[in-house]
RNA sequence: UCCGGGUUGGGGUAGUGGUUAUCCUUCAGCCUUGUGGAGGCUGAGACGCGGGUUCGAUUCUCGCACCCGGACCCA
């Protein structure tokens, strides 16, 4: 016996029709939108992250040296290969350029839940607009396909925010502040008390009357008390682009999911402007199930025109967990449509009927381990077989063929010719 | 990297410093070359790995691996 590797996760055929289900909803959902499927490399060169993050990164990255002497990574996300196909074909590719994949990407990150080594996303992205409607666009892809897996508002929200609304408060007092800490203390402060995380403002440089009222603004999430208190150009742009932004989602149908929350700060790093987060409603899986917003400087520091950019990435792990706790996960069992059981040497006829079924895009099985007719049945039973067509010597001495539905267990007699016929789909009440 | 809890056939479990490790389920075959979801019989299958203590370790102990939570992190 071998160990799997830490991180790593096998899915058998039931866990996997459910995954399998719920990756085409998403992914149909997007093919929908006009989004066109992309194929991306496993491995990419260790620069494009460790050029941009610094050398620590290499930390959490699976990369080696390869036989060519190339320093190389598994991908951990997918956005700088994204970046690198547009700037490498930018002006061939017509805009807006709206593409999607699912796929895995590797961190070696400590594991919990939801979270693995080896984890799947759906990337849907879109360069080559700044118009609000891009945002809206990518907000109601995403809520489309979360309703399209069976949740409801009950289930999920999105907290939404505007990068340029945190970074111009914070610009408007005139003292030596560190942005970047406080905008980190704004993003953990669900998860801190009042007085560590007014300890953390402080610390950025805030007085402690400042930490206060900053804090209570933000909380807050009036755009236009805050658009009053900042008095900035900056705020007054990203107050109205974040309405703009929401205006469209109502017009897309996803403005009922979105929750205006100023403290969704989405990290620090390539977002620009909105900024969202998808959180579980009931709050039983505590962190953010995906999150998205707008890059749009990521291009051109990767060599290409300026091209404002716009996307999410839900992970597979996380929306399997909101779907059951949701209770809307697909049963995680094979489904089969029909079987096809012979009895003695039957094996031309029930080939011929195996392949007949097949031709109609059934999932049909047959008897490949030469067993018994209760071992034959005892296994269509197992893989959910709804129809079972037994193929007997004794049925064939008649020319019929017996038609059982195995939920019933109710069973009738078909002359051999007329089965499948013209039959799109045959069962035992096409022949009562 | 750190903290807590785990690991006994495929799944779920009982138990013990010493005979052949318990039970349920599962799987395969048979009873039954012609009827699954019922029964009977037969068979398969486990003490995570390594070191230590011991006459003897699945049991005690240490380390490691893996699993489940959590912290940090989250591009």
């Amino acid at each position: 016996m071998y160990d799997r590797i830490k991180g790593f996760r096998d899915f058998y055929p039931g866990e996997m029709a459910a995954r399998r289900a719920t990756i085409d909803v998403v992914e149909e959902t997007a093919r929908g939108y006009g989004f066109r499927e992309i194929g991306t490399p496993a491995l990419e060169r260790a620069e494009l992250w460790t050029d941009k993050s610094g050398d620590d990164i290499v930390d959490e990255l699976y990369s080696f040296e390869d036989q060519g002497g190339r320093h190389v990574t598994l991908t951990p996300e997918l956005t700088p290969t994204v970046a690198r196909m547009v700037v490498a074909k930018q002006q061939a590719l017509s805009k807006p350029i709206k593409w999607f994949s699912t796929r895995p990407f590797w961190r070696y990150e400590q594991v919990q839940q939801g979270r693995q080594r080896e984890f799947y996303q759906t990337n849907v992205d879109i360069f080559g607009s700044s118009e609000p409607e891009a945002d809206a666009e990518i907000l109601a892809w995403a809520a489309d396909a979360l309703t399209g897996l069976g949740l409801t508002g009950e289930h999920f929200e999105f907290r939404i925010s505007h990068r340029d609304i945190l970074g111009g408060v914070l610009e408007s007092y005139d003292t030596d502040l560190d942005t970047d800490a406080a905008i980190r203390a704004v993003d953990k402060s669900d998860k801190l008390s009042q007085v560590e995380y007014h300890d953390l403002l402080i610390g950025a440089g805030l007085t402690a009357d400042q930490a206060a009222e900053f804090a209570d603004l933000i909380a807050g999430g009036d755009l236009e008390d805050v658009e009053a208190f900042a008095d900035s150009e900056r705020v007054t742009d990203a107050v109205e682009n974040l309405q703009n932004v929401l205006a469209a989602a109502e017009d897309f149908g996803a403005r009922e999911y979105c929750t205006i929350s100023l403290e969704t700060a989405r990290g620090l790093d390539y977002y620009t402007g909105v900024v969202f987060e998808c959180f579980d409603s009931t709050g039983e899986v505590s962190r953010s199930i995906f999150g998205g917003g707008r890059y749009d400087d990521l291009i051109e520091s990767f060599g290409g025109q300026p091209t404002p950019a716009v996307g999410v990435a839900p992970g597979h792990a996380t929306l399997s967990l909101l779907c059951q706790r949701a209770g809307v996960w697909p049963e995680e069992e094979v489904q089969t449509e029909y079987y096809v059981l012979q009895v003695g040497d039957t094996r031309t006829e029930a080939a011929r009927i195996s392949r007949d079924l097949r031709e109609t895009g059934h999932v049909v099985e047959t008897d490949v381990a030469g067993r018994s007719f209760g071992a034959q049945l005892n296994y269509a039973d197992s893989i959910n077989a709804e129809t079972v067509v037994i193929v007997g010597e004794q049925d064939l001495e008649n020319d019929e063929v017996t038609i059982k539905d195995m939920e019933s267990g109710d069973q009738i007699q078909v002359p051999v010719d007329s089965f499948p016929g013209d039959l799109e789909r045959p069962t035992i009440d096409d022949f009562e």
